[in-house]
DNA sequence: TTAAAATCCGGCAACGTTCCCGATAACGTT
DNA sequence: AACGTTATCGGGAACGTTGCCGGATTTTAA
């Protein structure tokens, strides 16, 4: 409450507030004994600079802000572990904000992150976000930010995102090899454009094998709780022997379904997870996934975004930096 | 960045700042037409008042300082919704520091959150915080602070957890009545409030049944990556028959180190975790657990922190709110 | 008619900080 | 002796906003 100033210090050593601005930022124009009882006063009362008054000074609050749509989400909490470290190493705070999947929530909160005066933006879009004019609106005015996992390749934004392509095309791959043929993929609303991208890497695997797309065997799903049972019902009566989900909370509701109607996993389908579930190893019987490395796209990003944000212009983005995959087996695809 | 102001409208509307500024906050003394003319054009400019200049001018920042051990960990990122969920609604925003169960990380963050002026803050104690002097030092600045989760009686603040000592008396009491008689109980370290009640909870239980309370079956494990083994390996030599871990890391370390050495679930030993993890019901086998409610912790912490910043003085705090928590049968105790 | 009140608005200070511009010495240079 | 340098510091403005005080004009009441 009773947080001391600039101006108490000036007062009780009866110098000028500019003189002792100028000697705790070490400037040569002051005396060395005039810094040394500036300095050691400052110490002795644990003085910090009002980061609240420089900002509005300055214009730039040390801020990023972080839109995502949910925080309570393994893969977004690790992001999010990623962005903050990055963040704090670095000088900048973070500020959290959901969208809960709502595209008029993620339009109030990444207004409100501008409001706050925001340094720069991380941003994941919401599901139903098709329209991201709101977005394009703050490149215009060169606000820094960075895009990650859920991009959009209509704004011409620096993104960071796992190879989705990749990851994929290796589960597809990993499903045919093992002898599946009819691979059922389960994923995410269409507008997302990880969906689009995990969706063109299974369709390009089974090209390459030279097996052809049945487009019944991919099925979107919404956000809604119970949403998977209907979908997994519909597409075991289409008798596929795999499942590949696009999703961390859709692999383990494939998963959830299909025990519940006590098909055989691996025996009568196999089934691989796009996911970072930290678990995989434990489930009955233990998962194979795709992993996605979380934490090192919020790094990626964070860094990124920091480095817009102090206009280190190394780099000519803006461009996808996409971080690869792993491939984890287990007995689910066995 | 070419943000609007006060500033500008009074300019091209031949205004002073004040007439704006009152006009804006609809005050009586402002002639009605002026007023029109001020709403109308600040809202075709989309004005928003500067939140860093009313932070400085009023001295708070509507922010709040979530400090947690990680937020990569089910628990937290729960709690961390319910908090930011209370939070958009009262209109604070959501600083997240994370001590990484460090005491030193613990002081740094809690400074940190302190020099960025938030109205309050909400933590979570470091496992490896045994000195709270630090927060007794802000509690004395009249800074609002609540714990919860790990809290600590030194402190005479207000606190939110889940109902430790009844989880634990529950899921204690549970495997009782499922004929085990050699409990092991696997926990954190003991500085925090949690373990203590959750060890109080399971000793009462084995108290009311008449079973002796043996010290060598209850062993602390830190944080590390592979503590749990070594741990297990203790206690398996005493021939337990069931597991009682008291954290959800712990409880998924107990699993696999017990997986992993062909331990039968449950026949040889039960074992049951408190925790949050969503997948309980997919893992193998099916694992019970005394769930918590963190995202009703996290509302409930969050509600009380913004009625003591907002000095609604209704309630005589500080006190310990226990949110109750439920127990989950499963496999793994049957 | 005049004083009092009501109506409407501008000026100024303040929040904490930095920066530009001076001011005052003490000194050295021609 | 006059002037330029250097060293050291203070004054004031500015960032965006609000609130107090006061001022001017008009309306109302006595």
């Amino acid at each position: 409450m009773d947080t001391i100033t600039i101006k108490d210090i000036a007062r009780a050593l009866n110098l000028s507030t500019s003189t002792v601005s100028r000697a705790l930022r070490d400037s040569y124009e002051i005396n060395p004994e005039t810094k040394r009882l500036v300095i050691e006063y400052a110490e002795r009362l644990d003085y910090r600079p009002n980061p609240i008054a420089l900002s509005l000074k300055e214009n730039r609050s040390r801020v990023i802000g972080v839109i995502v749509p949910q925080i309570a989400n393994n893969f977004f909490s690790q992001v999010i572990n990623g962005i903050e470290a990055i963040a704090y190493n670095r000088g900048y705070n973070v500020i959290i904000f959901q969208s809960h999947e709502s595209f008029e929530r993620e339009l109030l909160t990444v207004q409100q992150a501008v409001t706050r005066k925001a340094d720069g933006l991380l941003i994941s879009l919401s599901s139903s976000t098709s329209d991201v004019s709101h977005l394009r609106t703050l490149q215009e005015k060169k606000l820094p930010i960075v895009l990650f996992d859920r991009v959009s390749a209509e704004l011409d934004l620096p993104c960071v995102t796992a190879d989705n392509f990749a990851g994929a095309f290796a589960a597809t791959e990993h499903l045919i090899q093992t002898g599946r043929r009819r691979i059922a993929h389960v994923t995410i609303p269409p507008y997302i454009s990880i969906t689009q991208e995990r969706l063109a890497g299974y369709r390009a695997a089974l090209e390459q094998y030279g097996i052809p797309y049945v487009e019944s065997l991919v099925q979107y799903a919404g956000f809604g709780q119970y949403e998977v049972e209907p979908i997994i019902d519909d597409l075991l009566s289409q008798k596929p022997d795999a499942f590949f989900a696009a999703s961390d909370r859709l692999a383990l509701g494939c998963l959830a379904a299909l025990k519940k109607r006590n098909v055989a996993i691996p025996e009568t389908v196999s089934l691989i997870g796009f996911t970072n579930t930290p678990v995989a190893d434990l489930l009955a019987p233990p998962m194979s996934t795709v992993e996605q490395p979380a934490l090192e796209i919020g790094q990626t990003a964070a860094e990124q975004l920091i480095d817009l944000i102090e206009d280190k212009p190394k780099k000519p983005k803006p461009g996808t930096v996409r971080i690869p995959t792993r491939l984890h087996v287990r007995t689910s695809t066995q």
